[in-house]
Parts: C-alpha cells; structure tokens; sequence
DNA sequence: CCAATAGTTAGACGATTGTAAAACTGTTGT
DNA sequence: ACAACAGTTTTACAATCGTCTAACTATTGG
C-alpha cells in the first residue's frame, strides 16, 4: 500500500494532486460522503447504496485510500473505512493558502 | 464585492461538481494560483509562466470561469481575469460540509 | 489600410478514467 | 469440506481530458 502520511502534516504536493483528483469524480465524493455518514463502514454497505459493481467500488476506495482522504483496515471478511478528515482539512487549507488570501 | 455573492453561500450541486472538476488538474490549479497572485491578470501574461500554447490557456480559462472560480472581462484586445475567492470558499466550505464537520 | 497582437474555435490525437465482467483470494458458518 | 460471502485484480472498452496546430475573429498602432 502507498503511504498515508499522518495528521497535521503540510501536504505534499504529490498528495495535493492526488486528494484534488480523488475529489474530481462526483461518484467519489458521494462515496467519502457515505463512509462518513457512518462510523467505521463496511464496503458491502456500500454497495447497496450505489448502482455500481463491487470492483467498481473497491477501486473508487483504492483511489480514496491512495489519496489518503480514507483509512481502511481489514477485520477478518470485512474492510472497514473511515475517513480522514485531518487530511481534507488540510486540503482546503492548503488550497485556500496557495489560490486565497 | 462585484459579486452579489457571500461567502455563506450554498453551491449548487452542478458547480460543487464543476469546481471539483476544475481542480483536478494540477496545471489549472497553478494557473488559478497565477492569477490570484497578481491583482488583474491578463491571459498574455500567463503565457508567459506556462509552457502551453496559447489555446490551451484559453480552453483552461473558460474551465475556470464555467466553474465560477474565476471572472473575467475583456478590455480591449486583452482579457482581464481574477479569481473568485468566495466561490472557492464556498466550495471548501460545502465539502467540509458534506464530508467533514 | 496593413501588420502585429490577443484571444477563440475547430479538429485531431494520445493518455487517462470510470465502469463492468470474470476469475481470483481470503473468510465465515454449517 | 463445502458453500456462501467480501473484497481484489485483471482485462477490456467507451468516454472524457489535456494538448497541439491551424485557421479564425477582433483590437491596436503606424
């Protein structure tokens, strides 16, 4: 798995791009939405709420979990996700730093 | 203050996906951020700190302005641009919103 | 009027992306 | 052990995207 650097941190520029591009797609979004809706989130709830297949799924949570905007652990069957809103905190803020005042 | 626009405001669904849209591509954040860090751009300078063609410069533009995050005005034979803060608030705003809080 | 400049538009092309089907690994319950 | 379940990986494909060149419009200066 890749790196998800911890809390707090500056972000790196590479991560920059990543989390602005996990962002881009509105499928995506409505996914961090729903995982954060609930705590600790299963994927197979997931895949009730969206008309998509599970491959479909598992890669949207890849992308999130690459960009680092999402923790998944295994816990025997199951992978439970969370997200990290240390990280998208400091995405805004690093965007409203570079583009705002 | 040209804008009727605070940043309260509520996006609508359409331009949150816009913006997000927008975002994602790392060149159109370094331009957003070109633009804002001058107090009224015009495109002739911009081409000046990418290596892209003046047509891609304009295609990213109207990206940036379909978006609402950036305004622009002609002037003669130049185009004025400057970033929309506000809306770009409001989109960091929505998606702690919607993800975070 | 002419030439230079600023920006737009159209068309094309390679790269990336969201998606699903299918085959696979790993886990749980009976 | 076996079947059902949860998630991953591979492969493939249509759609979108970033970029360029070339041709276009529009404005300015001599």
């Amino acid at each position: 798995m890749t790196t998800s650097r911890s809390s707090g941190d500056i972000l790196q520029p590479e991560q920059f791009e990543l989390i602005a591009k996990a962002l881009s797609d509105p499928r995506r979004v409505a996914l961090l939405e729903a995982i954060a809706s609930e705590r600790s989130c299963a994927c197979s709830n997931l895949r009730g709420q969206f008309p998509v297949s599970k491959a479909t799924i598992s890669h949207h949570i890849k992308e999130l979990v690459r960009a680092g905007l999402v923790r998944a652990q295994r816990q025997g069957q199951y992978l439970h996700c969370d997200v990290r809103k240390d990280v998208l905190e400091a995405y805004t803020k690093a965007l409203l730093r570079r583009v705002g005042r």
